[in-house]
DNA sequence: AATGAATGAGCGTTCATTCAT
DNA sequence: TATGAATGAACGCTCATTCAT
């Protein structure tokens, strides 16, 4: 996941229509994911989210009647902005199954290299290790990113039962995800990106097309 | 990194003191990685470590002179006993380049399943998002901890420059690190973590074996 | 200055807010000076101005967002409360100004034994030693007070150069000042104010009627 | 007072003989001062002294063994260092009462624009309005400066008594005093400092020459 | 629909003090 | 002599929350 150009908060944001007002909601939203990007998650308070969206500290209770009620919401919407933009790339008519699953892998790769991403994401992982709900809502993320991957893989490689499949999209979609903290923005590595992408693309592909049933067998913990 | 089993976390001696300083400062480091891991950054309070470490808040002054001071003795701590572990096992006498690398990723994934490791290094990388002095302490972490692939890889494949070898271990050690967000202690793929073992040895062999200067030319951001 | 009796602190209203507002505003400035008066400037606390206040601690923080900014406020009222006293009593009609001077002299004498004025002066000077901030504070009360001072020596002695009728006049201030600290509210020479007074009379208004410019030439450091 | 250039402050350290090792008392002393010169009374802790001290924290409690201790043993020690400097400016032998006079008044004016009376002596009448011991001592110190005074107006004006005399010092004394606040170090007024000097000899002993008993009878509060 | 006002808890830090060594 | 170790209270400040307006 993260792998996808994202969108803006707002597309995604309130699919039915809560009972408090559009803008001001939004509003709060954006100034929310912008300190945790710019300055992590225990930058996130509710005096300065109000600063950051202009608005007073005892306004927010009004369209949140808790700080957790707001990170909650906050987590909704960004994981919504990131869902509908999966089966877009998949699909792309013409190409084959190869094509299709090197173009996701660079697509991934490179919105890893976005500050959004490099920043949303750890900030993640380390919420989801401490609260239930964000390890939900994350795991839901996730599961929704790896069908794709798991789409190509059955196109490519015809032997692999499907648990198997599962395994083998995990791993690759795994293997991504750490790369954020290496060579996300602003990181050490990130002029190396170019050559990761290529050694991913060469990794996986060569993965997806050889990998037997028997190599994964036998395996214990 | 975070691929060793960890031995205790133990100090430095400072010069100087009684016999019960030593242990005061051990124990709050203790105390303090306890929260870490168990609650998250959040939990990591001056007041909570104390009550943790079963002293009196104003003490904890006595041994750090501030709370970064004590983070950053505690980052110390923390790599330095990840460090010395490393050469022992790649230096196995008598095996082959190839099995040694083989043993090194699986160790490195049965670490990432331990409570510790799970729950620390994702702190790790947020911390590093947004604080200079732990992103460096973690670069040169990871820097210690992939010296042993890059010398596995030299062995394995002697076609490659030093930046692609370089490159192939960040690769195959980024890997590695996002498993620990999937099937980390207590995670959703937990279960299949022998099959990602499997994976990964497959893969990452074969990646180092077959990998040729060429398939990383050409890469271009 | 401080020779003026001075009407309750008042402060500037405001923008915006409720009555409700302004008068904790108020009621903070209040306690504060009367810890500062009762108690020294040691026993200017957040939590014993909240106390004195009748507030919580954490409430102080919504009037002033930090302690100097409480104490700027708190200057800031003091000064503004000694203003506008000072022209009502040196333009008394039909007086004539050696008159005036003395009654000048003996209305701030008389402030000098308040209880507000003996003890808010000496840690306004020792304040002022340290703190910038006080200190230019402090400079513009006193030139202020000055004023009438420097318009009465004038009409007396109309001889003297405008630099040495400053200087004449804040000799005249200074010295009463200097009385605060052993004829002030308690002290040992309280019970001697009146002679003290007739002798200040006496000596000012000889002086400033006598003083001539080539007395303070060749004074050389 | 604080008008006699003042000798170091060891001179009159301990007149006695403490019970406690000499050097490490005077370390001390000389550490409070130079903190409460520099920085204000808000600075006297006992950390900062001890640091200042190049000493222990704990090791200042074998020295005093509180923090009111060291206080009082401080002020001891300057008003002693003070004490003993008066006698020798008054009796020059040869010089009129006079001359004498404007010597002593040019001395102590003197001495207020030096670093340590300008700082000290405020903080002084500041903390004496608040501790009961500290205003005893300063008092003291006073009444002993006066006396010089005292003696000098004595013989220059035979006609008044004794309280009218003692009234007439005090108020030289305290004219002068007050003046630390203007024109001491660092003060607005100090470069005129030499002016008022020229002011306050030509005042002082024109008033001391002709103030008549009954220009101070009929003074009533 | 939004704000002003206030609360009580907790934050990191510094304080004077104590006491065994 | 002097220090290392520890305590408990208080410091200024920020926190999430509540509620009348």
């Amino acid at each position: 996941m993260s792998g996808i150009i994202v969108p803006d908060l707002t597309v995604a944001l309130r699919p039915g229509g809560y009972a408090r007002g559009q803008e001001g909601f939004e509003q709060i939203l954006r100034a929310a994911l912008s300190l945790l990007v710019d300055h992590g998650a225990s930058a996130l308070t509710l005096r300065r989210i109000a600063a950051a969206a202009g608005m007073n500290l005892g306004s927010l209770n009004y369209y949140f009647k808790s700080k957790k009620d707001l990170i909650r919401e906050l987590l909704n919407a960004i994981i919504s902005s990131y869902e509908g933009a999966y089966h877009q790339i998949v699909h792309v008519p013409g190409a084959s199954a190869e094509d299709r699953l090197e173009s996701l892998i660079t697509l991934t790769l490179e919105d890893n290299t976005t500050k959004k991403t490099t920043r949303f994401f750890p900030e993640l992982w380390a919420m989801a290790n401490h609260d239930p709900f964000i390890h939900e809502r994350m795991t839901e993320l996730y599961d929704r990113a790896r069908v794709s991957f798991n789409e190509l893989i059955g196109e490519i490689n015809t032997d692999l039962a499907s648990d198997q499949r599962e395994a083998l999209a995990l791993f690759i979609s795994a293997s991504m995800e750490g790369m954020i903290v290496f060579a996300g923005y602003e990181k050490p590595w990130r002029p190396q990106m170019p050559m990761l992408q290529a050694i991913s693309r060469k990794s996986f592909v060569q993965l997806v097309r050889t990998l037997r049933p028997e190599d994964m067998l036998g395996a214990t913990d």
